[in-house]
DNA sequence: CCGATAATTCGATGGAGAACGAATTGTGGA
DNA sequence: TCCACAATTCGTTCTCCATCGAATTATCGG
């Protein structure tokens, strides 16, 4: 009886170790294996193993800068698969106890490298409700209206939707259960509120902070009180 | 260091035996202990220690009944979680070798409990370009048209909607790379097409075999030849 | 109540792999 | 050229757990 490929791919996740490494990626940054060792508590030499086997099965890719050796989410589709697992695991959380609804990585939080949590779903809501966006088939469509718009915040969307990869995507959300944007827009966008300080990354988690601008802009341009 | 939830889930999927037994109840159907360990290649007290741990997992749920135990997939959480763990398989096969493009499963099957693969894929695109179903926000809806056909079918789509499940989603389809249709109203068509013998089930695998009678109703409701 | 079958528990065995210390290779800066 | 630091390779130890045989419990049909 030979072995699936989403055991071996499942195995390569299951250990705490290399899960650990796994979810510090996750907000789609690149990190070296020094700080992704010691993110896991673990040896260098044996966090060294642990990634050469994680870039072997195609879960990270590599990229040499020096002496450092930086790894990433190889691709969108390992990031949407952890997400997958992680709401099994909130899931689960939630049947046996209480979960605690009001931590920073539910209210803001990049995923990959878009836009999640409830600032993420609202983002979503809001681009819908005002008509900026449409979904035509299962592709999401600017409008005119949304084309002025993210002209205004200097995205070059022309060039977005001339990009091999998806134009617009819907994500489904571990923490909210719900869809938020992703694909080339929703990239362009987080990086629009990261450049513009609307929000500020945390070094050791996913959660992303607004700042008083990020408040007061997403409250004017989406209607979203944060 | 603590191990993380995606951990301990991922763990459980990633020993070949059980991977093997949540791979047969993709399809939705519940089965036996026995049958699983079958299935699996492996004796049936080693199953059973197996299907325990994903029982308490979370992954499975139980069903007795008299001296059998019916174990079926616990949830369309689970069969999405697994759905992206396969789109990761699927893609690094196709980076290393050639894929068998033409493999039944690719054709049709079920997923979970709803159509998948080409045929569930065009089903979708079929419904949308017709003007059957329509996309507002993230949610699917039916449009007058439509429910007049699902009427048509003997689907009761009142009653489906006032299920506290969503009524239709969209699932990735993980050979296509495309949306199929998921949801209550999705797992209603699948449940007509088998009922009506457009479709067979295969009892060894998730394949669907259309029949006939299929290929002529799936060309004339819905302009695709099988 | 009795045999037959489904499924489980228990105990023992074996193998895979995670971990670290020590030594080695590779790269950049002074 | 030499040192400092990143990262890897090698060899060893040790823990976890998948596996099966044997015995046990549970349920059905008579």
């Amino acid at each position: 009886m030979d072995t699936p490929p989403i055991a071996s791919i499942s195995a390569l996740i299951g250990e705490p170790a290399r899960a650990l490494m796994l979810d510090a990626l996750m907000d789609g940054r690149a990190r070296t294996a020094s700080e992704l060792a010691d993110r896991a508590g673990i040896t260098r030499q044996t966090a060294s193993a642990h990634l050469a086997r994680l870039t072997d099965g195609g879960l990270l890719s590599l990229e040499r800068q020096g002496r450092h050796r930086y790894f990433r989410l190889h691709g969108e589709e390992v990031a949407e698969a952890l997400e997958g697992l992680m709401r099994l695991g909130e899931r689960r959380r939630g049947e046996v106890a209480v979960s605690r609804p009001q931590s920073p990585e539910r209210c803001a939080r990049s995923c990959y490298d878009h836009l999640a949590g409830r600032l993420g779903v609202a983002l979503l809501d809001s681009l819908h409700g005002s008509g900026y966006i449409e979904t035509r088939g299962t592709r999401l469509l600017l409008s005119p209206s949304g084309e002025r718009l993210f002209a205004r915040m200097h995205i070059d969307w022309r060039s977005l939707q001339r990009r091999r990869r998806s134009f617009a995507r819907l994500c489904l959300d571990w923490s909210e259960r719900r869809h938020h944007l992703a694909g080339a827009l929703g990239a362009a966008l987080l990086a629009h509120f990261l450049e513009y300080r609307w929000l500020l990354r945390s070094d050791d988690s996913r959660a992303l902070a607004p700042t008083d601008r990020g408040r007061r802009n997403f409250r004017e341009c989406f209607g979203i009180s944060v």
